[in-house]
DNA sequence: TTTATATTAAACATGT
DNA sequence: AACATGTTTAATATAA
């Protein structure tokens, strides 16, 4: 009669949306619709595209007051120690954590993204990725930053040779310069991250948030702005890199930030430096010390140019950048100010570093060993959580299954939840309102969930598609690219842990998508019916729905934008520093890489809209197939085998009664209620 | 605001 | 009669 859907289904619906609109927006992450709480969640779309505006300018603030905390520094420095050579560890605290502030990922954007439905496996993936890409980075720049401290280690004991000029406006600005320099490097690696987040969607920060403050340090910067910064920088680095040419870019910085003159200082030998430990040594030898143990590898010299912050000096072999060097650096005030900027900035980064590499090593932790620690409260905040929503959920299996399957699952359940704020109520202004970007990213659908496989067998989370794409998903799928009704469902309980609910509803849907599309024509058969994809009728229909908001694409545009510039600074800067993993040419590093290549795809997907493209067929699909071929293997015939790899929660609750086409399609605990 | 799609529910038809 | 399979219609939500 009424079938399981009657009041069960209802009950089990009403259960779920209801969930959401009473006030957990994360419950929505998980339910089907979205739509009772239509009012309550203002959109997305307003957030991706204030998300922008907002964190550019948060980032240039930040950037901005980094600077002004600078040249105060260095005006108390001055005042501290008037230009003595003292060596006091001074300037390596000056430093002001407040500023370090984040760089990669905050725990809260962290659990932000976690609990946006959108989340998927491969996002997570790609996540940690980068993540590690970005660590590596930093490791890398690290090291660089070390042997910039070697640099200025000799520059110090060359100066405390020679005399001392007053220059200080050009020192300031150059200082400035430099430090810029350093600064954007490492906002840059963030900036990239986060980039690559908004591009997939994950991150939505809104204005308002309380959660999320202004952590992001530069994470994109308005167009103009930034290229103002860029320029800055840029300008006196790739000079720098490159071969140095213009070298009246410096000019630019020292306007803007001429201010402070530290003019005197005492040069503090940074403690802590590791370097120092062959350099710091060598006490009043000179910076012919270094370049007689390494002849070719002077660390202020490279590819015939001074590297001297802010000087592209070009020297056409070591020995007349020796005597450039020690013409043009000699230990002056300039100098001075210089090698203290540079340590600043050296220890700043390493603090970041410090600071990144924790976070990055707890979120690590967190997300592969998720598990182990079943943070108590925040249970439901995850996307994982739209399980416990369900009434039949929660009360099937309270959980007492560790809902951790294999991969990504795990990190979902958001745990840390460091502040409480991200909780419901934020989450409400947020609005991680699950809009089902399903069809729009045509090219996607096939390999997200090739991709995401496990992830949608085990964490009832919703798929991104519309019945439609899944159900072309699932007969494309098949050897003979046909299948019963039937075997779409089996092929739907046994991909997606949020179709082993709500049978009557989905599978109500199915039938009912089979009818209303032209693209799916039913073929009679011996045995009976089977069902089949027309390409044609299917990209047909495809045209209309634009791909994901347009913010999202602008973003993803600009982020490309970003990138090239980013990429070549970035990588030169990387070659120039002798870091060897990344070469310009080989765009060998992960981070850009992925990055790059992530973003051309999305384009690629938003263009392949615009015009009408046939192809989801074959970007889609290839992709998939590349990733796991295997899986055309599950026959929908026997799709027991596909539980194998199912997670615990699955393979616990469903396994055995998966040979049998129904068993998901009533959960006991919502249909047998009735 | 309008329009096109999606989703969901449900009535109804047909065949086993 | 009970189901499974299909077809249709309608209400509603969402995105463009």
């Amino acid at each position: 009669m009424m079938q399981e859907s009657g009041p069960e289904t209802k009950s089990n619906g009403s259960a779920i949306q209801n969930g959401s609109s009473s006030g957990n927006h994360l419950l929505e992450c998980g339910s089907l619709r979205e739509g009772r709480s239509n009012g309550e969640t203002p959109a997305v779309d307003v957030g991706a595209a204030d998300l922008a505006h907002v964190q550019q300018q948060q980032a240039l603030q930040v950037a901005r007051q980094l600077l002004l905390q600078q040249q105060q520094q260095q005006q108390v420095s001055g005042l501290k120690s008037p230009k003595r050579n003292d060596k006091q560890p001074a300037l390596q605290v000056p430093v002001s954590v407040a500023m370090m502030t984040p760089q990669v990922i905050t725990p809260q954007q962290m659990q932000q993204i976690l609990q946006q439905q959108v989340l998927s496996p491969q996002q997570l993936q790609v996540l940690l990725q980068q993540q590690q890409a970005l660590m590596l980075q930093q490791q890398q720049l690290q090291e660089f930053y070390k042997k910039q401290q070697e640099q200025l280690q000799l520059q110090l004991l060359q100066q405390q040779h020679a005399g001392k000029q007053p220059k200080e406006q050009q020192q300031v600005a150059t200082q400035q310069l430099a430090f810029q320099q350093q600064l954007l490097q490492m906002q840059q690696l963030q900036q990239q991250h986060l980039l690559s987040l908004q591009r997939q969607g994950l991150l939505t920060i809104q204005p308002g948030q309380p959660a999320l403050p202004l952590q992001p340090l530069a994470q994109g910067m308005i167009p103009t702005e930034l290229q103002q910064l860029w320029k800055e920088v840029t300008s006196a680095h790739t000079a720098e890199e490159t071969t140095g040419n213009n070298h009246s870019s410096l000019d630019l910085t020292t306007t803007c930030v001429s201010s402070s003159a530290p003019s005197k200082t005492s040069l503090i030998m940074n403690p802590h430096a590791s370097t120092n430990g062959q350099l710091s040594v060598h006490t009043p030898k000179r910076e012919s010390l270094s370049h007689e143990e390494h002849p070719h590898s002077h660390p202020l010299y490279g590819h015939g140019v001074c590297k001297w912050p802010g000087c592209e000096a070009v020297c056409e072999d070591f020995q007349s950048f020796l005597k450039h060097l020690n013409s043009e650096h000699a230990l002056d005030d300039r100098s001075t100010a210089q090698c203290r900027v540079q340590m600043q900035v050296v220890q700043q980064l390493e603090l970041q570093l410090a600071k990144d590499k924790e976070r990055l090593q707890a979120m690590m932790t967190h997300l592969h060993v998720k598990s182990t620690e079943p943070k108590a409260a925040p249970q439901p905040l995850n996307l994982v959580s739209s399980v416990t929503l369900s009434k039949s959920a929660s009360e099937a299996s309270p959980q007492s299954l560790p809902h951790t399957p294999t991969t990504p699952t795990a990190p979902i359940t958001p745990v840390t939840q460091g502040p409480s704020v991200i909780t419901t109520t934020s989450m409400h202004t947020v609005g991680p309102i699950r809009r089902r970007y399903s069809d729009k990213y045509n090219v996607p659908i096939s390999s997200d969930i090739a991709q995401n496989q496990e992830f949608y067998k085990n964490a009832e989370v919703r798929p991104p598609f519309t019945y439609a794409s899944l159900i072309r998903q699932a007969i494309l799928e098949s050897p003979e690219k046909q299948l019963t009704l039937n075997e779409i469902y089996n092929w739907f309980t046994r991909m997606f842990a949020y179709f082993r609910r709500n049978a009557a509803t989905w599978k109500n849907a199915v039938r009912h998508n089979l009818s209303l599309h032209k693209c799916f024509v039913r073929v009679e058969n011996v045995k009976g019916a089977v069902w089949t994809v027309d390409e044609v009728e299917f990209q047909k229909r495809r045209p209309q729905k634009i791909s994901g908001n347009p913010s999202l694409i602008k973003n993803m545009q600009s982020s490309h934008a970003y990138c090239t510039p980013l990429n070549a600074a970035l990588q030169a800067s990387m070659a120039e520093n002798s870091i060897p993993l990344y070469t310009t040419a080989s765009m060998g590093n992960p981070t850009l890489g992925n990055l790059a290549s992530a973003i051309r795809e999305e384009l690629n997907g938003a263009m392949e809209h615009t015009n009408s493209n046939e192809s989801d067929s074959s970007p889609g699909r290839s992709p998939m197939q590349a990733v796991h071929p295997v899986h055309v293997k599950e026959e929908p015939l026997d799709p027991e085998e596909a539980e194998g790899p199912l997670s615990l929660v699955t393979t616990a609750n469903h396994s055995p009664d998966f040979d049998h086409d129904r068993d998901y399609e009533d959960e006991p605990v919502n249909e047998d209620m009735e």
